[in-house]
Formats: structure tokens, C-alpha cells, sequence
DNA sequence: GAAGCCCATAAAATCGATTTTAATAATAAC
DNA sequence: GTTATTATTAAAATCGATTTTATGGGCTTC
């Protein structure tokens, strides 16, 4: 007999990968780096190939990131990347605030000492992270990591993923304007006090610290309109 | 000069649907009114033939639900009705508290006479709108548009957006359930007493009457459950 | 000279068919 | 009798081609 079984199971037995939503994780991932200028009119062939994706799952893609918020989508006429505005990054940062001092609220009462121990985790993880150019995207994850544990065992799974859509929305912002090492270090130095106050409940500290994490980052992220 | 001539784009002016657009309006009332079992597997081909269109533009339809979270997507596994719980229930109420509540201060301040009257206006087409199970979808259109019209002047679009998404996903849960008529009856009244304090911009007595509406409500969608 | 019209072109949207994967039934092994 | 393995079937995902729609240029008309 022939080796009809040239074809091995994917070594990943639970959950593999469709074409649609890996062109959906890079496009998002390229989308909040500012691959794409703001505005600029999406060309579907032309994404076709620099994805080397087929047209079908590359515009279920599309379709999912418009749905998401980091694509408009206009009948007939295709997809655009949103523009940036001043007065929507407002919207965003105070939003923000807002639901992230309610979720870091819930996440003070419901948190447990594994809970301490990943944020500790998560926050070392983010200081050793390297944040040279080559390697951004992976201090960029470990970032986006430490934000998500602070605020995990907030119990509202809608809070969280409305929060998660906000600061990716945010990020476009940040990642476009040109950096301030000195807001910078005061950002990472942050993360820090904002685990310390974790540990021992401060809430009310807490919350206004992260208040101002974000008005600092929002300070940041101005540069980009 | 003053020719207020709107160049006729082809005819239909204005915007043309695409068949994606129309089977995901579709399939977002059908999910919201509960056409589909919770935890339900969509057949696709089924679709298909039951909204009458082509594969791709339902599947780009799906795409953009499951997006939305109207629907469950598993890679390789096709989409799944989300599966209804009570804990689910309450997150989604609490959160609409909270966000609603934010939202009502913003447009107390900020709403002006234009939008007093586009509220009379919106909740005397609630007031007359019939309520029967043949004209219900048009009651629920109108109910939908007075909540809208009751927050849009808060200014924060991203905001507004989230308050709408936890409305289509309360909604599933409040159809579904079974109707209780003396509540039903205090929740219409509590719809011209919010006006009302609109109108006077008495923002903590309509804070907590905006409470009270989506804590009775929830009452009712436990229903569902 | 500007506005309207028609055609050519490019792009978006959709269709029909094919490929790939998961779910299920049937069979074999222990 | 149970578990493991293979064959079968059904469904999801993808591809290639076709149809539909928007866009831009050149022409005509007023």
C-alpha cells in the first residue's frame, strides 16, 4: 500500500486555526500598530496578497474588525481604516477611566492571593520586557497582559471586554504618536505602585492612580492627531 | 448658484444595501427575538435557503454577529447561539446601571430644547405604538428609539455603543421571557416620568428611576432563565 | 465654461464548486 | 464488553470565476 496517511493530525489536537482568523489577529495586530494610515481606503486584492490569504476568509476578517470598531465598512464601496480625532481619543481615555476604576473596584474585593501572584507575575514580566523596536510587540503583549490581570477578577465579563475594545482603540493612538521617555518612566514606574496598592487593597489610592496612568498616557497618545 | 440640486446617485439614492447587510439585520432581529434555541447550532445551508442568500454574504453576516457577541464562533465548528444564564443576566444588568445612569447625567447637561422635543416625540410614538403580537416589532423599534433618544445627547459615542450592545443582549433574555402585565404597566408609566424629569433636569431622582426601569425589567427577563 | 451623460475601467460583492476538517458509524482488537 | 481504529458522511472553510456597482475620463449640450 501507499502512504495515503501522509497527513498528520496537526499536532494541535483541540483548536486549530482557520485562515480567517489568523488574517484577523495580524490585520488587527497591524491595524493598532499604524500599519494602515487613518482614513486610507483599504485595497481588498491587494491585502489578498501581502496576507497571502484568500479573499473569502480575508473578508470575514474585514467584516469581524469592522463589527469590533477597527474598520468602517460602507456598502458597496469597501473597507477604510476610522480616522483619528482629537475629540474621540477624549471619548475613549475618559471612558477609560471610567470603566476601569469601576472594574479595578470589583477586582479589589474578588481578588485572591492567585490573583496577587499573577499580577506579580504579569508585572515582572512587563519590566524585563525588552522595548527595543525589535522587540515592541512583545513588550506591547506583556503590557496589554498586565493591564488585563489587574483588572481580571473583576466578575463582569462584558466590563472586561468593553474595556479590551477601548484600549484597543487607545493603543492606535499611543502607538502613533511619538514617544516621551520622560511621561515613559513615570508610566513603568506605575505599574509598580499600582501592584503594591493591589496587594494591600487601597482602593481609593489605586483608583487614582490609575486615573492617572491613563490621563498620562492619554497626554501621550495626543500626539497623534 | 442656490441649485439645491442633490445629484441623483443612480436609483436608489443614498445607500444601497448589500445582501451582507441585509441577512445580518436579519439575523440580528431573529437572534434578539428569539428565534433560535439558546446554545443552538446554526446550520448554515439552512440559513441559506431560509434568508434566501448566497454563502458568502451570510457567512460574512455571521462573522459580524459573532463579532457583535450574537453569536459564538468556534473555529472549524461553525457558530452556536450563546447559551443564556442568570449570572450572565446579571452582569449585563448591573453594567446597564452603571453605564446608563453615566450616560443620563451626560445628556441632562448637555441636551437642549431640540432634544426635549425629539423625546416627547419619541416616547408619544411609544405611548401609541400597539403593542400586539402582530405589531410587536414595531413596538420594540420604538421602545429601542426612546432609550436611544433618552441618552444620545451624552456626547460619547463609544458610550452610546456599548449601552446599545448590552440593550440587544438584555433584550434576548426579555423576550424570551414571559410577560407580567402589572409590571409591564409600571415600566410604561416610568417611560413618561423619566421625560418628565428630563424636561426639569432633576438628574438624581431620574438617576434612580432609571434604576428602578432596568432593575424591574431585569425582574421580568429573570424570566428567561 | 459648467453641468449632465455615457462609456470604460476598477473594485466590491456574490455565486458555484472544491477542499479541508469534524462528527459519526462501522469495524477490529483486546 | 469495552476501547481503539478506520471508513463514511456531513459540515465548515476556502478558492476561482462571475456578476454587480462605483468611479473617473471624455464627450455632448446648454
Amino acid at each position: 500500500m501507499t502512504k495515503p496517511k501522509p497527513v498528520e493530525r496537526a499536532l494541535a489536537p483541540g483548536v486549530s486555526e482557520t485562515a480567517a482568523s489568523q488574517v484577523f489577529d495580524e490585520l488587527k495586530r497591524d491595524l493598532i500598530r499604524g500599519r494602515f494610515a487613518a482614513g486610507e481606503k483599504l485595497a481588498i486584492s491587494a491585502l489578498k496578497a501581502q496576507y497571502a490569504v484568500g479573499l473569502s476568509p480575508l473578508r470575514e476578517a474585514l467584516n469581524r474588525l469592522a463589527a469590533y470598531g477597527l474598520l468602517e465598512q460602507h456598502n458597496q464601496r469597501g473597507f477604510r481604516v476610522p480616522p483619528l480625532s482629537a475629540e474621540e481619543l477624549e471619548d475613549i481615555a475618559r471612558l477609560r477611566v471610567q470603566l476601569e476604576c469601576m472594574a479595578l473596584t470589583q477586582a479589589f474585593q474578588e481578588g485572591d492571593a492567585e490573583w496577587e501572584s499573577q499580577l506579580l507575575a504579569a508585572q515582572h514580566r512587563l519590566l524585563r520586557a525588552d522595548k527595543s523596536p525589535e522587540q515592541l510587540e512583545k513588550w506591547e503583549q506583556a503590557h496589554l497582559q498586565f493591564h488585563r490581570t489587574l483588572l481580571a477578577p473583576c466578575g463582569s465579563h462584558w466590563l472586561l471586554r468593553f474595556i479590551e475594545q477601548l484600549h484597543d482603540q487607545f493603543d492606535r493612538y499611543r502607538r502613533l504618536a511619538p514617544g516621551n521617555p520622560a511621561i515613559r518612566a513615570r508610566l513603568d514606574a506605575q505599574h509598580g505602585e499600582l501592584v503594591q496598592l493591589a496587594l494591600e487593597r487601597r482602593i481609593q489610592d489605586a483608583r487614582w492612580l490609575l486615573e492617572e496612568h491613563i490621563r498620562l498616557s492619554w497626554d501621550v497618545a495626543r500626539g497623534a492627531c
